[in-house]
DNA sequence: CATGAATGAGAATTCATTCAT
DNA sequence: TATGAATGAATTCTCATTCAT
């Protein structure tokens, strides 16, 4: 009968649809406000008047304004992570290359669509990085991919070493978070996109390479 | 560059001589702030406080806050630019891999170095890319590399193009930033270093390959 | 003394009882928390949250928070008067003097338990006293007992006056609050029980030459 | 140059005439809050408004809303005490049933005046007490009463014990309070007054002779 | 030039209470 | 009767910036 965490005030799970809905509304609310206005904008009380919800609504769902921001980057990774595994899981015949290059043209397209939002996420993300309030399991996304790849082919590719696989999915990310925060006109053009390519495959053959020399 | 003796330049101008003092000092200020509190302890009072200044004299030199970050951005990447850019004009005739491997090995090493700060910085820099305030001349510095790097082999390296040069310099900073930003360990291996030097090498010789087929 | 068999009262008057026992488990929810938490983290919905009711319920029952307080001290104030009045009562031709130390040793007994929701008990009542909501027949308990006293002895004790009374009550009950309030060790010494024992024996003697002097 | 204490923000603290003035009328407004509209209308945006300075002002001087509250209870502590410490040291000779009386008219005095600022006070004191942050040296007040007491007169006085100390100094301490609290017409009364000095007067005669039996 | 007291808009968060279901 | 989602006024506190001295 008695509640079992009493410290906690237990913020309700959206469990029902409605609840599903308005959690829906609020994180929408603020990816709409980060896309029009910026991150400094973004405050409480903006959202949920986006949202058409009270304040106090907002706060029902969420414990405070970061484990909104949290959602919202747990979310999006959530979906581009999905989309490039099952990219990958699609045609586990196609050569290492050709895969690189189409997850490289899926990424591109994800990071042209929703700049002005991304980039604010970008910020936020960074600075929930610094404050160390991110939750672990947010940031070894980019493995996952890397051993979907790896599983879809039968294992016959080189592994890449932890280093490896680091360097090379950070810098995939970096590149078109860079390009998004710059607002770089090359992020539209086809020769970003190979030379972003480029980087993936001649990396992946040469570590390959160095893992196994003939 | 610009001065030769301190006791001189104090006589001479001594306001400006002052002056500079005075903002080195808020500026090394705001650095501790960032490295010992990070980014939300920073606000302008405290600056002034632990420069050892009023808040009056902050906004003497300074017009506003974001003055202070900028001016903070814009003298670390020029540190960072004159070390790599005085790296590569002093042996001009180094293999190109072996200067890469050398420039990689530097930029580790400021990374790994004053982590803290350097986390903080990122946010800020990345809010005012954001808010598209900061100066379009910070951002091209990596050219600026490319540039020196053939200039100081005279040429006989086939040019990168934009896109090449911009995919390349920012999959290096993302990598190095994402490090720090994770706290990764590996930031402080060996293999690292190595992951690191070869995204840039197999890059560059498959770029040249392809700019110059036989 | 109302009742009698609880089985009964269930089938006889279900929806009388269901709210008796409703009602119960808000006060003792409110109680709780008080002693676990603290008087600042008494709010409706936790209440409603720790009794296992929905603040709807909650709000059926009470008009408003107020009433919820004022109902949980009424209740301590009864328990509290009746123990003591029955305690007189039980040995009427004990000498004055024993009376009081055990009245005192209740009262001692009383504080000593349960002093966490006691003290915030103490601040709330304290609050309502000071807001003039407290219904006026909360605070002339202490008359009752005094009256009983007498009544117990068949007035061959000298009669307090109202200032007496009042004095004396109120320097009991001050006593004891603020060894509770500042969580003084006396409290579960000895010293501290004679002490106050004292206290009430030497004022009551001394009232007693005043008003009847040889 | 730089700070000692980089993580506490250190509020100025009242050297200044000015900054004096301002912290007493920050206080004086608080004070008079509570006179005229109870505790649940102090809060930090009155006090300032009536206090004739903006809410940033207030800010500058008290950490919180906590620190004015307890620095209100220190100072009217303080002033309390140093009458009753001059009163006593005024008359060393007197007997000391006659410098009980007066002390008890002092105070008596001291609560008539001011009751519903004193009122809510009290419960800001309780509650301050409950959440444990009033600053230890608050209570001990009444200690250096007795011992200024005692040693006003030599320590001809039987000294009395810790338990015999609180129980009389939180005994009058309590009967006061309550007597403002409740609003009692009593308070006006010189029956009270009298009730009130003999409660002090025959507890010390009782103690005395416990102490020190023929 | 320097000072630092003062400003006040603005942001996050709480919680008693209502009311449609 | 019971529910619990929604409300929104109210409150605490921050901090960039100004300006009289």
């Amino acid at each position: 009968m008695n509640e079992a965490n009493p410290q906690e005030i237990v913020r309700k799970r959206p469990k029902q649809a409605r609840a599903k809905s308005t959690v829906d509304s609020i994180l929408a609310a603020a990816t709409q406000i980060l896309t029009d206005e910026g991150e400094d904008r973004l405050n409480t009380n903006a959202i949920a008047r986006r949202a058409g919800f009270s304040i106090g609504t907002l706060y029902q769902y969420f414990p405070d304004k970061e484990a909104i921001l949290v959602e919202l980057i747990v979310r999006q990774r959530a979906e581009m992570e999905q989309r490039i595994v099952s990219l990958i899981e699609s045609r586990p015949e196609e050569p290492a290359e050709e895969t690189a290059r189409r997850i490289v043209h899926l990424l591109v397209g994800l990071f042209r669509s929703g700049r002005q939002a991304r980039k604010s996420l970008f910020t936020v993300m960074l600075r929930l990085f610094a404050t160390q309030s991110l939750p672990q399991n947010l940031s070894p996304v980019s493995y996952y991919i890397i051993i979907a790849w790896r599983k879809a082919r039968g294992d016959n590719l080189a592994p890449l070493s932890d280093a490896d696989a680091f360097v090379l999915t950070r810098a995939v990310r970096g590149v078109l978070r860079q390009a998004v925060m710059e607002d770089s006109p090359l992020l539209d053009t086809p020769e970003f996109e190979e030379a972003l390519a480029l980087l993936v495959i001649s990396f992946m053959q040469r570590a390959e390479q160095k893992a196994s020399p003939p």
